[in-house]
RNA sequence: GGGUGUAUAGCUCAGUUGGUUAGAGCGCCACGUUGACAUCGUGGAGGUCAGAGGUUCAAAUCCUCUUACACCCACCA
């Protein structure tokens, strides 16, 4: 006799039964008694580290655990490998906010300090996320666990890398991206949030169209306008040029037909600005056009706005349309226009669509020596049903999505996460000194080509300028062959400089000599034209690029010091500043007054890159700044967590991987993504079947989240229900693909059946003899019950398996719900305390019950299984096999049952006294039935059973039951209420039967069973009206 | 605009390839229960399977359309 508590307190067991499990190492496949070789993978989908775990990630848990534990039980070399995932703009940005509490931003830190701060945060919430997901029971092989930011993770990333770029399959290209101008940083699409607001709405008079913008300030350098070709308003000009009055003078527009152009929208003309729009970015990419940039990264607009360089978005979107109002050129203004503005998640500011250079996967060049694309290659595995997607509807989005798909975006500006393995030659830096003063200077007079010497102020200010820079140190110093260039360069940094004659002031021509007044004057007029005999600006530009050009080239990672004049620094400001030659006038150190300010390039050499795993040798190689998107790592997960570069033993045995269970949520970002970089980098499959599980959803149908406060905790209920409640109430109920609602009283409930589970282990447990495992041939079954009972076991043995191999859980769970609490608690157990000497028979089923509860709840069971004192832990267990028996006994007992819920039916629905025993005659064909379970139908139907006895008359399947009760006056209605119903049914029957066309095309054996029904239905009528 | 799903009892959901007089759990109602379990037992009521058409001998199930809701993608000059 053992000695049990009443309820199953959950708390008391689930921690020690996880450690004892942990301890025994089963967790780990290597440890496992050698059953199969076949071997079963799950990569565990890693959670983010950002921080808790919710019910979404527990539905996960599961699922995967149930898997896992069925393919353990029988005797698969299971291994469920853990993880988590660095979720680099998610985590960052949670450690960003933390930061924005005090005041600081991640500038502040700087890049090391602020990546430790990011560390130190994601190894606390590791800490807490595995005790989570140990919590649930989750049976992961701890050995094996990987973070996606782990070193080796890191060389899987870098070499995937590398052999893409070697490939050709990664590429650097523009493209436009979200801007926010306020925190400096570019934003992933789902970090954008939409406002709807009401701003005015243009249209403008632009040549022989009119379009509409809610943007004018961008508009400046639109050269282009687009029309639907099928448009008839615009058939006779397209193709044609106009020339246009436009903001800043006229203009030469192309009219364009392409069906981008929405007939129905406004004009049905635009014009396009490639740099600030995503869509515009394309077309100018399809037609080539030239991208300007007419705003920068601070919201202000360039150059290229000319006259308005420099002033905010907001300022020059009203003076735009002013000038084009006083033009004529505005058409209309429509005030209620609702714009859809994107605006920046975290400060609210609008985002500007700007191009940028971006690390881009090429998803539809022909991988060398494949003949595929990436894309064809990860489409053909789902297509050719070597990937099996459950639910099956997925393949649809799937294929939709890949062949829409466009080349992925990895590069990321934050710090958190794999910086790209790609390292470029420094850029080359240029300090540019303008030479001492002259005579000429000092009289005012334009010197130009003439070769004088440096005044006595001028060789001072060359002394000077060498004690500033004694700190400072050059790699090549080049000047102008002019004296007064070269004089300056010997004072102030010594004999080693070169001279290089592009580096000349401009030639004045004519006005050689003249006064500097008369020579600005002319300055604008000779930025295209020369002076009189002398140079253009332009000139002067293009010798400057020659020189830029070779220094580039012969230079990389050089420090330059440049000693020359004031038009070829001017040249500098156009070339590398991007400023216009007006501007570069405008903003002459002249006109400040400064003297040598030794104003500052950079030459970007782009060019030189190199790719590989490890920063190149040689001083001047700087890694790229950027980092990757989190998902290039995660889409190697399945192989890079099995030691992959190297060809490990894992990486044999477990690769390909089973089942690839996750929220279909994510089937884009992750899943695809795995089968493009699994069929690409290993050319196999990453898994067999991708199981997609819905979202849990609250009683109503909600999200769960925190700003709602419908959010369930799963600790909490684990702690309140148990983990085996929560989880049954989660696999029970929910099929793949659809959202699942949860609520506490579901749980409650499934912790109600734990307990019953619990109590029928009890029963058994403390009523039979001895506690021992009974071997199938000791079971001696005897009685009709017995016989039935352990054909349920079969059957339930069978479906389970079934269920479970095909991922129904569900149906799994509902099944079995169904065998333990009706079959075996309500029928046998009862039966058993009637019938008596059923030990062997209870402790069979209970042993194998355990094991098939096991996967689904892995905690009580395995503390029930305690009670047996058997040698090896249930987790390693056999999965049970069915019992050969005599097929004849089982099926009568079915009748036998049907015999007693009629009796009890009738009882209850005439109200008869529940305490009292009534007598009760039964009449078959099988009278021998009846009496070897009289003792069974008497205490379970409350009846004393007899001869002949008089009363109301019941009927099933040919039993006559006569059963002294008073017959009620309600059921009397009822009655007449089945003999409407049975007759309507019996008419249907008799038709269908009768049709000719049924009895043709219908198959035999469902004819049989019809005409087997309409059989009953007559018998069941005749009893009745009888 | 393109796509995908969902709609079945008061609630939450099952329902394989068409062959049901349409199921489960919870809730509700009635009756009961001093020993495995009140976290229990027995029984019951409750449904035009969203609507309309069609295919078929036969439709909750297949097809078309409509309605409502949810989600994904694209776009918003």
């Amino acid at each position: 006799m053992k000695d049990l508590p009443k309820i199953y307190n959950s708390k008391s067991f689930e921690d020690k039964i996880y450690l004892k499990w942990e301890e025994s190492g089963f967790f780990n496949p290597d440890n496992l008694p050698e059953r199969n070789k076949k071997s079963f993978t799950i990569s565990l989908p890693p959670p983010n580290v950002t921080g808790q775990l919710h019910l979404g990630h527990a539905a996960m848990l599961a699922y995967q655990d149930t898997m896992t534990r069925y393919h353990r039980l029988i005797g698969d070399k299971t291994l469920w490998l853990p993880g988590m995932d660095h979720a680099a703009i998610a985590t960052q940005s949670v450690v960003e906010k933390k930061l924005n509490k005090k005041k600081k931003t991640r500038h502040d830190l700087g890049r090391e300090k602020f990546l430790k701060e990011v560390n130190n945060f994601a190894e606390d919430s590791k800490k807490t996320i595995r005790n989570q997901i140990k919590k649930m029971g989750s049976s992961l092989d701890w050995s094996r666990e990987h973070f996606t930011l782990d070193e080796d993770l890191s060389i899987a990333v870098k070499t995937v890398f590398k052999k893409m770029y070697d490939d050709g399959l990664i590429y650097k290209g523009d493209r436009v991206v979200n801007w926010c101008p306020t925190c400096q940083s570019t934003l992933a699409d789902d970090e954008v949030e939409y406002v709807e607001k009401k701003a005015p709405f243009y249209y403008f008079k632009y040549g022989p169209v009119i379009i509409g913008t809610a943007r004018p300030e961008t508009k400046f350098s639109d050269k282009v306008i687009i029309v639907h070709p099928k448009d008839k308003r615009y058939k006779d000009i397209i193709g044609k040029e106009f020339n246009v009055e436009w903001i800043e003078g006229k203009i030469k527009a192309k009219v364009i037909a392409d069906i981008i152009a929405d007939m129905e929208i406004g004009t049905g003309a635009m014009t396009i600005t490639p740099a600030h729009s995503m869509v515009d970015f394309e077309l100018a990419q399809k037609y080539d056009l030239k991208v300007e940039k007419i705003i920068d990264k601070d919201g202000k607009l360039t150059s290229a706005a000319g006259s308005m360089a420099g002033l905010d978005v907001e300022k020059a979107r009203k003076k735009v349309v002013e000038i084009l109002d006083k033009k004529g050129l505005v058409h209309e203004i429509d005030n209620n226009y609702t714009h859809n503005l994107s605006i920046c998640y975290r400060c609210s500011t609008p985002i500007e669509p700007l191009p940028s250079k971006q690390w881009f996967v090429d998803v539809n060049k022909k991988v060398p020596g494949r003949n595929k694309s990436l894309k064809q290659l990860a489409s053909e595995v789902v297509e050719s049903g070597e990937i099996k997607m459950i639910p099956n509807r997925f393949n649809k989005t799937y294929f939709q999505w890949m062949d829409n798909l466009r080349d992925w975006c990895i590069s990321r500006q934050i710090w958190y996460g794999h910086r790209i393995p790609v390292w470029y030659k420094e850029p080359i830096e240029i300090t540019y000194f303008v030479h001492g003063t002259t005579p000429d200077n000092e009289k005012s007079i334009a010197t130009g080509l003439n070769d004088v010497s440096l005044s006595e102020l001028g060789i001072k200010q060359s002394k000077e300028l060498k004690k500033t820079l004694k700190d400072k140190k050059f790699d090549v110093i080049i000047t102008s062959d002019l004296k007064r260039a070269t004089e300056s360069a010997n004072y102030a940094f010594g004999k080693d400089y070169i001279t290089d004659k592009r580096l000349r002031e401009i030639n004045y021509g004519d006005m050689t000599g003249k006064s500097s007044k008369e020579v600005y004057d002319l300055k604008k007029e000779t930025i295209n034209e020369p002076y009189p005999n002398g140079e253009s600006h332009k000139n002067v530009e293009k010798r400057m690029r020659d020189l830029i050009d070779d220094i580039s080239k012969k230079y990389k990672g050089k420090k330059i010091a440049i000693i020359a004049h004031q038009a070829t620094q001017q040249a500098l400001d156009v070339i590398l500043k991007g400023k216009t030659w007006k501007q570069a006038f405008d903003e002459d150190w002249r006109n400040t007054k400064a003297w040598q300010p030794g104003w500052k390039y950079k030459i970007e050499t782009d060019d030189e890159t190199y790719v590989g795993l490890e920063t190149p040798k040689g001083k001047d190689w700087i890694q790229d700044e950027d980092t990757l998107d989190t998902w290039f790592s995660s889409s190697l997960w399945t192989f890079s967590t099995l030691g992959w570069p190297e060809k490990t033993n894992d990486l044999k045995t477990f690769h390909p991987t089973q089942v690839m269970e996750t929220g279909y949520d994510i089937l884009f970002f992750w899943v695809a993504r795995m089968i493009i970089m699994s069929t690409y980098v290993l050319e196999e499959i990453p898994f067999h079947n991708v199981y997609l599980h819905g979202l849990i959803r609250d009683k109503e149908g909600k999200k769960m989240s925190k700003s709602l406060g419908n959010g369930i905790d799963p600790l909490e209920m684990i702690d309140k229900y148990g983990a085996d409640a929560l989880r049954l109430s989660m696999i029970v109920g929910s099929t793949p693909g659809n959202d699942l609602r949860l609520y506490e009283e579901k749980i409650q409930g499934y912790r109600n059946f734990i307990n019953k589970l619990w109590n029928i282990s009890r029963y058994i447990l403390t009523t039979v003899k001895k506690v021992e495992q009974i071997k199938k041939e000791d079971l001696e079954p005897q009685t009709m019950a017995d016989y039935w009972i352990l054909n349920q076991l079969n059957n339930i043995i069978d479906n389970t398996t079934d269920n479970l191999e095909n991922f129904k859980f569900s149906q799994a769970g509902e099944e079995l719900y169904e065998f333990t609490w009706n079959k075996l608690a309500n029928w046998y157990i009862e039966i058993a305390k009637i019938e008596g000497n059923k030990d062997k028979i209870l402790l069979y089923i209970l042993e194998k019950l355990l094991i098939l509860w096991h996967p689904m709840c892995p905690f009580i069971s395995e503390v029930i299984w305690e009670q047996f004192n058997s040698k090896e832990l249930l987790i390693i267990s056999n999965w049970p096999n069915k019992l050969k028996l005599k097929e004849k006994e089982v099926k009568e007992f079915d009748l036998i049952q049907e015999i007693i819920s009629a009796i009890r039916n009738a009882r209850a629905e005439h109200k008869a006294n529940t305490k009292k025993t009534y007598s009760c005659s039964i009449s078959t064909k099988n009278q021998k039935l009846i009496e070897d379970n009289k003792e069974i139908i008497e205490k379970l139907g409350k009846v004393k059973i007899t001869p002949k006895s008089p009363g109301i008359k019941l009927n099933v399947n040919n039993v006559d039951i006569i059963l002294d009760i008073n017959e009620s006056p309600e059921v009397k209605k009822n009655k007449e209420k089945s003999i409407i119903n049975l007759e309507r049914y019996i008419g249907i029957q008799e038709n269908k039967l009768k049709n000719k066309s049924f009895s043709k095309n219908a198959p035999p054996d469902v004819i049989l069973k019809e005409e087997e029904k309409l059989k009953q239905a007559k018998v069941e009528l005749e009893k009745l009206t009888s």
